[in-house]
DNA sequence: TATCCAAGGTAAGTT
DNA sequence: AACTTACCTTGGATA
């Protein structure tokens, strides 16, 4: 095992582990002590959390389970590899947060937001795993979504012993096409079970990949991931967003939505694509996906109320 | 204890 | 293109 610790200071801005991992953007940590969305941020300030992490294209690694945790101002981490590229891309340390907070718009909404939760970063997830996450995040609780993800690694994904334990990678496009709809339904994922299951088929039979969109244009590339059963114009600027960092796109989901009729109502086009460029326009188009995703969080956990 | 309701939407069918 | 409706499941609210 591997130890090494982070220095945050370092950084260009602050970080903060807790709201970054149970923001809602990444079901795929899971919190040592099963406290994840407990919804008290006290208790989370110095859990461990942990991973496996697949073979990152960018990052160039094999598949490596992570640990880490957040103590006074460091980062310290436990892994089976040197961690410290693979955390850097998963939680995007690479990003300088005061120069993108400086290029936010000076909204009362957006600094209020971004003040509730300072070192919230966005997240670089794998695609694969990202675009099963949000299929199932259709009508769904953030809990109950990490759950899905924590029971579809748990049943289907190929065991990793590290430090005397036994953890499960994501599974793989080729097992969750195997699987049956009624395995999946199963693990309660309801009518999302045949998306799913579906999705997987094309990756694996590379029909279609969602790596594929990186290389697109922003508009091009949600058309293209729309393509997979399951995925609307929402899930694929969350994998967009959230994975492939298109860091202006702006997942139009229920909060959002609300808060564009109460703060940004001019912005409110009807339908997804006109409403996406206004509101992306508004929020300032380099990055307005950042800006999104502290309204999403700081709404969603009430630190910003309407008005 | 029973019933109701909404949760990070999407697909399929109509107008 | 914009507008309905059905869809699984479950924890929490209400009666």
């Amino acid at each position: 095992m591997e130890r090494g610790v982070i220095t945050l200071s370092d950084l260009d801005g602050r970080f903060d582990l807790q709201a970054t991992v149970e923001s809602g953007q990444t079901y795929l940590w899971d919190r040592a002590d099963d406290g994840m969305y407990d919804d008290d941020p006290a208790l989370g300030g110095s859990a461990w959390y942990e991973t496996v992490v697949p073979p990152l294209e960018t990052v160039g690694n094999a598949r490596a389970v992570v640990r880490v945790r957040q103590v006074d101002g460091r980062l310290e981490w436990e892994s089976s590899t040197d961690a410290v590229p693979i955390l850097t891309h998963l939680l995007r340390l690479d990003d300088n947060l005061d120069a993108i907070r400086s290029a936010l718009p000076d909204l009362p909404l957006v600094r209020r937001s971004f003040d509730a939760y300072p070192g919230m970063r966005l997240v670089r997830d794998p695609p694969f795993s990202t675009l099963v996450s949000f299929i199932c995040s259709a009508q769904m609780r953030v809990a109950r979504i990490h759950g899905m993800q924590i029971g579809l690694a748990r049943e289907f994904g190929d065991p990793v012993a590290f430090d005397g334990r036994t953890y499960h990678a994501f599974p793989t496009p080729d097992t969750l096409a195997d699987a049956t709809e009624a395995d999946l339904r199963d693990l309660s994922l309801g009518y999302r079970a045949p998306y799913v299951r579906r999705t997987a088929e094309m990756v694996a039979t590379n029909e279609a990949d969602p790596a594929d969109a990186r290389r697109m244009d922003y508009e091009d590339a949600r058309e293209y991931l729309t393509r997979f059963v399951g995925v609307g114009e929402k899930v694929a600027d969350c994998v967009l967003l959230f994975s492939l960092g298109f860091l202006e796109a702006v997942p139009l989901d229920t909060w959002i939505r609300t808060a564009i009729a109460d703060h940004f109502p001019d912005c409110d086009c009807g339908g997804y694509e006109a409403t996406s460029r206004a509101i992306r326009a508004r929020l300032g188009e380099s990055y307005a996906g950042y800006a999104q995703t502290y309204l999403f969080f700081a709404l969603r956990t009430g630190r910003v109320g309407e008005e």
